[in-house]
DNA sequence: AATGAATGAGTTTTCATTCAT
DNA sequence: CATGAATGAAAACTCATTCAT
């Protein structure tokens, strides 16, 4: 909601580094005032605490998902290409902040804070609940297979890709995304959608 | 390799545990030496650091898998069956274990330290390995469809499965997983078995 | 080379203090912490590590000990005088800083370092080369005894010396430094230099 | 006194082997037994704790040094030729057992220990004494120079040898001290025995 | 005699956070 | 805004010693 600083943007952004880096543990203050050259007391001018900085990070990560969700779902296509838009717009972010994906998708790391954990299952909530009425509404005009039930087929879909975006990381970014995903959700659409 | 002793076993089950109740962060030996009633020094007896805790943790479960993989091909049933097989055991590995998954599926965590990361890396290619064989053959044998290329399929095999094991443990373990998978697993035969 | 802060030279000192009063053994970030009431963790401000502050305790004697050897060469004056000239400066050293003696004089101390070893030995060359130097060149001179060469001499020289200066610390520092040295200066003279 | 079992000897060399390579904080009961092939609580049943190794380690080559010195004492030759013998025997201990010296010429790490501290210094003492009854006799018998005190001959002798021998350790004993010696002591004859 | 496990206090080092300047 | 020093708690690991077997 509230619009970040710059000096905000840069503090949250080396952190997303950092944990891409070295994992959670490799997130202190230390390791944040080191990489953008201030000293650790000036992090706090800008942050009250460090839990603060994941909090944004998962805010804004959920804005845009938000953004990317409305969006897709405005725009008048067939169930499949709603699908194939929200996933594109996704790819599209992680190709630019590569690193937000070790954020994203270790939802683990955060266990040992009830508040940050809970924030990242309502993104993963938001997500999975938008795919499923696409589907839904897919099955209904016919555009998507009818005879697996939605909450399936949204697993499998967010599944697949999921797992194709941790193995980029994975790899250290070293292949495509873009491209692999664009084969994935061609495969995906010969099983999901009737002929 | 080496098996391990009995005190061994509890120390890895105890960080097994931890983690999936705090999270690596939780994984202190402070608490590991809490939660088995032991002093902090005491587990040095034991490992000689903290890592060929989790090493030793990531060891076990690669031999698990292994030999899991090894039974499951060497059954004479057609393709699909074989990697029901797998998946089936893998659940009931994880049904007895639950707290592993936070290990195996986190693989995120071990990111600060180049030899646990690579471990974990193998373990998933030995997998996906596996997989892409099984499904190569099944494919051949006309048991699996050939439209869609087998490192896809593994792919959406693999991603649907992995994500129906982390929201089964981000929920707490409060649905059964068993039943989610047979599931899952239905509907993966009817996207990918030709009738 | 870089100069020490005022807080740098504080834990220098209290170092030093405790090698002398507890040896190395008692050289521990507690007790220093405590010698100059500060907490542990604030002595990392001002050295990354223990074994920094060593470092820098020899780096200090290693530059007084150069500059004294450099003076005392410039000086133009026999041979001889100018052996007096150097350990008279030394002596000086030690009167004000009778601890750094512990240090300078219990080389094996360090020998768990073999950064800190290469030092201490850097150090303990400079001075023989430095006197081996003059001593030569006082031979020439008929200065000094040339029947006995001149690496035996050196070695009766600083031998004398540092025994003595070691005596001086084991008792605590209970006789009068300068005096005794005054003394086997005397009878050093009385064996080296022709009449 | 009491003579030590095959097992205690084989401690306390190990014991002083360590400190040779790792200086006294490299002489840890856990170093100690894995040097010997033991366990560390099987140390305990040869030495009831660790400063009763050093205390057997001091109290043996005090023994050896008084032997040494009674005997050397005894033979009837020249005031010079006694104390070469001396320097000889002890020499040869060391060839034996080079590590040794960087016990005894270390005499700073054990004043953490006021007995242990006590017993070194003892020794010192002892070595000194003797070297100046000899002297002493050689002036009175013409056979030393008479225009210097014994007290500062005897320090001149001692610090030239304890130096030479310091030397022979820190250079990793890779030259022959014996000849060494020899040079030193035909040096020290040249300036303290009257032709 | 020796083992192997355990203890409890200690070691060095790191960390989030605070605060005077 | 930013620095640099400080704190206090906690981290991983070590050590001398003990003890049941």
């Amino acid at each position: 909601m509230q619009p970040f600083s710059e000096r905000q943007e840069q503090i949250m952004n080396a952190s997303i580094e950092l944990i891409a880096e070295l994992s959670i543990q490799g997130l202190t203050i230390k390791n944040i005032a080191h990489k953008i050259k201030l000293t650790e007391g000036a992090i706090y001018r800008h942050f009250a605490c460090k839990n603060d900085i994941l909090l944004a990070i998962l805010q804004t990560f959920k804005e845009v998902s938000q953004q990317t969700l409305v969006e897709s779902c405005a725009s008048e296509v067939i169930a499949f290409e709603q699908i194939k838009g929200i996933f594109r717009r996704n790819i599209q972010y992680f190709n630019e902040k590569p690193a937000i994906t070790a954020v994203i998708f270790s939802e683990g790391i955060f266990q040992n804070d009830a508040h940050l954990s809970k924030e990242v299952f309502k993104i993963l909530e938001m997500h999975e609940k938008a795919l499923n009425c696409i589907i839904e509404r897919g099955q209904i005009n016919h555009e998507i297979r009818a005879d697996i039930k939605e909450k399936e087929i949204t697993r499998v879909i967010i599944g697949s890709i999921r797992y194709t975006v941790k193995k980029w990381r994975l790899s250290g970014f070293d292949f495509d995304l873009k491209t692999e995903i664009e084969l994935i959700l061609v495969s995906l659409k010969k099983m999901l959608v009737p002929k």
